[in-house]
DNA sequence: ATTACTGCAAAGGCTTTGCACGGGT
DNA sequence: ACCCGTGCAAAGCCTTTGCAGTAAT
């Protein structure tokens, strides 16, 4: 999937009775060209490069506007802690079910590259999910498979 | 897995270097009794129940303490936002890989029935875990799968 | 008797919100 | 021209921490 340009975004936006800003174009295509799912502080600093004077209530204010719009969706325990439902929140912006890898020390997350999660994905059978949804009550809408562990070489970098 | 007894949890905290209060007593049980992965100020609220004056503070202490001790873990997304590492954590007493339900709407997060959880764990090979590892240089230490969705049935009741 | 643990309250830090200005439509 | 979105700053809330008293060993 390619970055998406200035005019696909604006279509893309008003399909979604969002505008088109500066801003808005830069953090969804932070978003889309970063593996790492980055919460909001990270997309805070990656859009200030280009964008200095971007404030950091635009960015919560902008990706609560991309979520309602369902461009983007809340990755993770969004959803919170029982009181405010406010916390940990990192974004995603791809709409299919893949697998992410989360390093216990440092809390960065990963995409595992497509070819290799959706095997994992095609291994788990349809069957057992209904029977999940039945015995529990639930209905499924998204699978999110974790792997926790450690980052054995190739270091992150920023942070 | 019964319930753990006084003289039981006694001596399991002894072996983890900790003291055995009734606060402690109390959360654990708490979180052993729950397949519901409480938040802190849910177990806050469990504990109240039988011990009204119990401080918030201690519940944070508690389980951090628990988490040292290696008794319980964080899921999910602790380690949070890149920025103080301290948000949105639930805790859990069950050592092996399971799988949760989250919904999407409440947040509230339950355990799959191990005949079922095993299942669909025991379809993921091991084969591709490795080749996720040497492609990510990534450490598997657990899995985590998460289906998100709705309750169709019965709701959890407190907001 | 020692000292880890609790409870209280204050501090710290992330997230949200109100309001006026500017930019998109 | 309209009004949504931005930026600033203040408020709100969750989480952590310091300290004195209490309870476990």
């Amino acid at each position: 999937m390619p970055l998406k340009e200035t005019a696909e975004l604006q279509t893309l936006f008003a399909t979604h009775g969002l505008r088109c800003t500066r801003q808005r174009r830069a953090l969804y295509v932070a978003l889309q060209a970063s593996d790492s799912h980055p919460t909001v502080y990270q997309l805070f600093q990656l859009a200030r490069n280009g964008m200095p004077d971007i404030s950091l209530a635009t960015v919560y204010n902008t990706l609560e506007a991309f979520c309602r719009a369902g461009l983007t969706y809340k990755l993770l325990a969004a959803g919170g802690n029982g009181l405010n439902g406010a916390n940990c929140v990192r974004y995603d912006i791809t709409s299919h079910d893949h697998l992410h890898t989360r390093c216990s020390s440092t809390g960065n997350v990963h995409d595992v590259p497509d070819e290799l999660g959706c095997k994992v994905l095609e291994r788990i059978p349809q069957k057992l999910i209904r029977q999940i949804e039945s015995e529990m009550g639930f209905e499924v809408q998204h699978v999110q498979i974790q792997l926790i562990g450690k980052t054995s070489e190739k270091p992150i970098g920023r942070t």
